[in-house]
DNA sequence: GCAAAAGTGTTAGGCTTACACCCATGC
DNA sequence: GCATGGGTGTAAGCCTAACACTTTTGC
């Protein structure tokens, strides 16, 4: 077999989440396609770049920053994972952006067999502009409340990014991938009353959070509220 | 490109794990190789079946069992996970069992890059008679402390499966899986032990079980020992 | 001073851990 | 009866949950 640029049935997608204004968002690409369709930022993977570095590069396509947190969370490779119509539509566009990439065309349904890495990435909201590439009429933040039509299987993908997001934001202690450089433990009880999706008494999630003796204690944040103003905190950096 | 029975550039590996004697065992191929070298039971994936399918197939060829506990625990996907004296190895294995299958090979360092999607198996170790396959001078059950030279990066994955497998048994509940049909709490107890390295206190481990509400006490053990006899038991079938 | 929100302190309850004890079994 | 391991009961301690209260801020 001749060596191509690209694994041919292989891509590599990211659910790319943010926190804002009390809600999750994540990137979606609006395809370049007749009808209106969306997609996880995605793509295939070089031959030779190791699959963490493939995540890397593609988060770096459409959000322009580095050294963010990425895990991955699963295949997706259903054999139907594509719809006849999805692949009529997408086949077009993928043959443009990745003229090496040939993938086997089933003889019976005609379709592609493509299986895909999910990964998520967490990152700072207001850090991030989304990107476009070839691929996108345009690229944005959406509320994973009110996500558009998806292609593929990636509705199936957020949802288990998400289940994954909720099983290791406590437990691995991720929220400041999710927040600016200095937050307050308002801002960290937000995030995580968003993601577990309900509420947690403020005391003791203050004190939860202080016992870990991860937290730096830094000036107080005056915007301008009339009420007492709240301590920011950044993560210790002896970790 | 024409269509092949398997997928170019993707197998799936199955760390499929036993419990015999307070040791926690896997199955291990023997490669029909030069040299001395073992390999997690694995394969190309076909066009044709889900991945699921594909690590259910795996598993059946080498075990002949099926309806058993999966679950897919990672992808390994590194660019030299193939050492090029692993590639010269294998290499001829592979296209003698898998003629369709041509992955590209690297102009440079002329080597195959093939991602692994891993998979974990959860069997009963007394049903399970490890069978061979072409691939196979020999199969069967080695006790994960002391595993013999592995090919490519199946250590890895050995250890990824691991950690898989002790955060699952007790959030899952996985336990049943690793047992007999029936069983006594001093087994569970053992196979807890094993798993996570640590000794449980009988008494509270019992209780903790208990209390779970998932078990169903049947008659006594009597095994001859000149002690009291313990009381079996089985997973509640209503769950 | 007052309302609003931040932050601290104290107590209650539940779950795990530790220790003590009783029970069945075979010799 | 006695040693052995199974099984049960009870108390201590820790962690989390719930409630009360004080402090700071802008008007």
């Amino acid at each position: 077999m001749k060596s191509t640029k690209h694994i041919a049935q292989l891509t590599l997608d990211c659910v790319i989440f943010g926190f804002h204004h009390k809600k999750l968002k994540l990137i979606l690409s609006k395809l370049k396609l007749a009808e209106e369709i969306y997609a996880l930022p995605g793509g295939f993977i070089l031959q030779e770049e190791d699959i963490e570095d493939a995540a890397k590069r593609i988060l770096f396509e459409r959000t322009s920053i580095q050294d963010v947190y990425l895990e991955e969370f699963g295949t997706f490779g259903r054999v139907n994972r594509m719809s006849d119509e999805e692949f009529q539509l997408f086949s077009g566009l993928a043959k443009e952006l990745y003229p090496d990439v040939e993938p086997p065309v089933n003889e019976e349904n005609k379709k592609m067999r493509i299986i895909s890495i999910g990964y998520y990435a967490l990152v700072d909201f207001e850090k991030v502009i989304p990107k476009k590439i070839d691929l996108d009429e345009s690229v944005g933040w959406y509320d994973i409340n009110e996500l558009p039509k998806l292609i593929f299987d990636h509705q199936e993908m957020v949802q288990k990014g998400l289940k994954v997001l909720q099983e290791n934001l406590d437990k691995k202690l991720l929220f400041n991938n999710l927040l600016p450089e200095t937050f307050t433990l308002k801002d960290i009880q937000e995030l995580y009353e968003t993601v577990y999706g309900k509420a947690f008494p403020a005391n003791n999630f203050q004190k939860k959070m202080l016992d870990l003796q991860i937290l730096e204690r830094l000036d107080k944040k005056f915007t301008g509220a009339k009420s007492k103003a709240p301590y920011l905190y950044r993560l210790k950096s002896n970790k």
